[in-house]
RNA sequence: GCCGGGAUGGCGAAAUCGGUAGACGCGCCGGACUCAAAAUCCGGUUCUGGAAACAGAGUGAGAGUUCGAGUCUCUCUCCCGGCACCA
């Protein structure tokens, strides 16, 4: 009586096994070729969702793919653990931060070894905990002194209850997520990233990362927005000159007025002199950032009575305040082209505002419509003076270079990339390892000061956090002059952890520094995975740390990540799975009732990674009814005994080929599905197709064993990646010792692949009428002889004049008639 | 509005270089085993006609290139994702 398969049986045994010998710890060896695997870490939220599941599964394959080729595999894991949630459920549960993240991240450990992934836990770090945000305030430390980082006032969403800044995802309809306040927008100081110092570099290199989905590269590109244009000097009457940025020079001639925002020091004088100006400002002021996102405010403005002369002609450009011009992208003001900018268009109807145009749609035309809104496109120019006749391109370089010459412009990149606020006035976060002193300034903390702990035992009541009033904390001695000074209290954005965790796995036991040589042996990532989501933040700040890091000599890879696969969603009745919806499948449930083995399968073959992935419980169950049919077939075949005869390749008759065949060309594509292409779905279907096949395969004799023996094996071993635990068995039962994840991937037997003869598809004017079977070594001529005669192909050719053959050998004969 | 990605059976999907459309799985239909059920096994399953052989149609719509188009080009429709008063 044979065992029935019993995953919640097994696969505890397997992973005991897993950690009695320390499969996955793996060490630095130069001899080996290593491959570094990562997965995005979770936060840890109490408990895995189906995402997770995913993400990891995917990740786990391609670890254990390229361990079987024999390289030296790292696969970390971890912990992004501070952040806003742990705030959230301290306040609802009375339970501090600090207890609520370690309790979470035991939980969800247990459930990633129920899982099975191969991670070397020896390198588990948790962002949250001072080993690790140690070396991040070092490195702060570190920027300070370059001067990469520096604080100013910066807008930010206030919410006047709570006392706090929100980030823009906690303003729901311009109301705070909490309080239900209006959102105000709010000038608090914060501590800045120069970003935008590297943000030429982020915006070239993505062009050496090949292995990555065009979808984000495009993404970052578009976020950095790098403009070529002009900064060009409007003087102003008794005032300070005003510096306007323009990609459309050739449109200066057309300028009728000057917009400047409302936080522009003109604007701030301008309303010194006159309350309604000063209205006005207030009025803007006020605007909610979730209307200027929507793009729906009402453009308005007012005019500062003041006048700027326009650097060409001398001619007197009033200057007015508008709503609508940003005070952070170029220098703040805009020269206003009406006939050629359909925001200026919208500006100068409704205020009544001369409109002029100089750009005209071709060389000679003396007309251009502007009477239903502006003139966009490029063209040639007319009412410009000098500048008549020449085209936009042309007029752009004359304009230029004239403004040059007379020292009122010069060419300058602008990028729509702003610098990092990475300041957050919450509690359960890394401390900014910062002392103000009234005397010094800002003061970095000394660097046998760090870390600068989190004090985790605190009251919480929700609203602000406790570090502001914890005087133990805040009250501090200057480094610098002894003199009383206090502590930073705000904690950085916590993208800031996430940010070089993926260097610090290779060396975590560090206690005496950031990063050492480890890191060079293993970094870059070979392979990246997470969601899409991710695009633009994390891992625009990912790539932009390691660039700080190797300009401060920690590593020497210019990009962190060679490779990055971005998994779709879950969905569950077509939408995401979520919590506040409702339709969450939990893992745990399904682990207990099926194995990870079949959730696992599961996962990975219902869709290609990419895609988003349609959650089915019909579909689970087909993943189990696998496992088990694979398990009845090793179980029969390693019944009758493991067959003690050698394979002889030149023997075997003709289904015993067959078979061999069908097993080689099975491993050649699964090697190119999970190896090369990712598509491990259709590595899967390849393995089911070859098992379909065996289970037809009735041959007891002691080669066909054998050439059943190869096919169970070559099976086993692929799916070994994505069934670790049956595989883990089924390798024993086929008799041998060493566990499946050190053996080998199976290699390819070319010679199988050859065959005698070979079908080949008959076409009649493009469309199949036969399917002939032709000797390998057959010549065209001889091809094209026994299509004509097939007798399904003489039906549609008689009475007809055929006037081409088309032989593509291996594939199909088309034979063209009239 | 701009950028990116899609659209293939009842469903998830496959077709890797322009060469048999629908592999594999789910579901469904029929059969075997069983007192019965579950499990398992066998057969069928794009649509239309036909007992079958086979024929006609067919990859969002329309055109084009080609001996041949799911795949390439153009136009359009719809869906998803991202960005958006960026001067």
């Amino acid at each position: 009586m044979q065992n029935s398969y019993n995953p919640q049986q097994l696969e505890p045994i397997v992973q005991r096994d897993w950690e009695r010998h320390q499969a996955f710890r793996v060490t630095e060896d130069e001899r080996l070729e290593k491959f570094y695997c990562l997965s995005m870490l979770p936060y840890p939220s109490g408990r895995l969702h189906m995402g997770h599941v995913r993400n990891y599964t995917i990740g786990d394959v391609i670890s254990r793919y390229h361990r079987m080729q024999g390289k030296n595999v790292l696969q970390p894991m971890g912990w992004d653990a501070f952040g806003l949630p742990a705030e959230n459920a301290a306040i609802q549960n009375q339970v501090p931060p600090a207890q609520w993240t370690y309790e979470n991240i035991r939980y969800m450990r247990d459930q990633l070894k129920r899982l099975g992934f191969a991670y070397d836990w020896s390198r588990e770090l948790a962002t949250c905990h001072p080993k690790y945000y140690h070396w991040e305030q070092w490195f702060f430390t570190r920027l300070f002194n370059k001067g990469l980082v520096y604080k100013k006032k910066a807008v930010v969403n206030w919410d006047p209850a709570d006392q706090t800044v929100l980030a823009n995802e906690q303003v729901i309809e311009g109301r705070g997520w909490r309080s239900g306040a209006l959102v105000e927008r709010k000038e608090i100081a914060q501590w800045f990233l120069r970003i935008t110092e590297y943000a030429d570099e982020l915006l070239q290199d993505l062009g050496k990362l090949q292995g990555w989905p065009q979808q984000v590269k495009t993404m970052q590109a578009n976020w950095i927005g790098r403009s070529e244009g002009i900064e060009i000097i409007f003087e102003v009457k008794n005032q300070a000159p005003v510096h306007v940025y323009t990609t459309r020079p050739d449109t200066l001639m057309g300028v009728t007025y000057m917009a400047i925002a409302p936080q522009h020091a003109l604007a701030t004088q301008a309303a010194e002199a006159s309350a309604k100006i000063a209205e006005f400002i207030d009025l803007c002021k006020q605007m909610k950032a979730s209307e200027v996102e929507a793009g729906t405010l009402e453009k308005c403005g007012i005019d500062t009575n003041l006048y700027a002369i326009h650097p060409l002609t001398d001619e007197k450009i009033p200057i007015w305040i508008a709503n609508f011009v940003l005070i952070e992208y170029g220098s703040g003001a805009v020269m206003s082209v009406p006939a050629h900018d359909q925001r200026d268009w919208e500006f100068a109807t409704k205020y009544r505002l001369p409109i002029k145009p100089v750009i005209y749609p071709t060389s000679d035309s003396t007309f251009v419509d502007i009477s239903q809104g502006a003139f966009i496109n490029q063209g040639w120019l007319r009412n410009s003076a000098q500048f008549d006749g020449l085209s936009s391109q042309q007029a752009s370089e004359k304009i230029a270079a004239e403004l040059d010459n007379k020292n009122k412009g010069c060419r300058q990149v602008n990028y729509r990339l702003r610098d990092w606020g990475i300041s957050r006035q919450r509690y359960w976060g890394c401390p900014i390892p910062i002392i103000n002193c009234d005397q010094c300034g800002a003061v970095p903390v000394p660097e046998e000061d760090l870390p600068v702990r989190l004090p985790e035992a605190i009251d919480f009541d929700g609203v602000t956090s406790p570090l502001k009033s914890l005087a133990e904390f805040a009250t501090v001695e200057c480094p610098k002059c002894r003199g009383a000074a206090t502590r930073e209290t705000d904690t950085f954005d916590t993208f800031f952890e996430s940010s070089w965790y993926f260097a610090r796995y290779c060396c975590v036991d560090n206690d005496i520094s950031m990063l050492d040589e480890r890191a060079h042996y293993w970094m870059p990532v070979d392979q990246y995975i997470g969601g899409i989501e991710h695009a633009v933040l994390h891992l625009l700040y990912a790539r932009f740390f390691n660039k700080l890091m190797r300009d401060a000599g920690l590593c020497r890879n210019d990009e962190p990540f060679t490779n990055l696969l971005t998994q779709g969603m879950v969905l569950k009745d077509g939408t995401k799975m979520s919590k506040s919806k409702g339709n969450t499948v939990d893992p745990e449930g399904l682990i207990a009732k099926y194995g990870a083995d079949t959730v696992r399968l599961f996962v990975m073959f219902v869709a290609p990674p990419h895609h988003t992935l349609e959650w089915s419980d019909a579909a689970v169950e087909g993943a189990y009814r696998f496992i088990n049919k694979l398990w009845r077939l090793v179980e029969n075949h390693a019944e009758a005994g493991v067959p003690s005869e050698t394979l002889a390749i030149n023997g075997l008759n003709e289904k015993q080929r067959g078979l061999r065949r069908k097993t080689h060309k099975t491993i050649k594509k699964v090697t190119d599905d999970i190896g090369k292409r990712y598509t491990f779905n259709t590595a899967i279907a390849a393995n089911m197709e070859l098992v379909n096949e065996m289970t037809s395969f009735e041959d007891a004799s002691p080669q066909g064993r054998a050439v059943y023996h190869e096919a169970l094996e070559a099976v086993v071993l692929t799916l070994a990646p994505i069934l670790p635990h049956v595989c883990h068995v089924f390798w024993q039962k086929l008799g041998h010792a060493g566990p499946v994840h050190q053996a080998r991937w199976p290699s390819i037997d070319l010679n199988t692949l050859k065959k005698g003869n070979f079908e080949l598809v008959v076409q009649v004017n493009g469309k199949k009428r036969a399917i002939i079977t032709i000797p390998t070594d057959a010549k065209n001529a001889h091809i094209e002889a026994i299509a004509l005669n097939n007798e399904n192909v003489q039906r549609f050719i008689q009475n007809k004049k055929v006037m081409k053959r088309i032989v593509v050998p291996g594939r199909l004969v088309n034979i063209v008639t009239t």
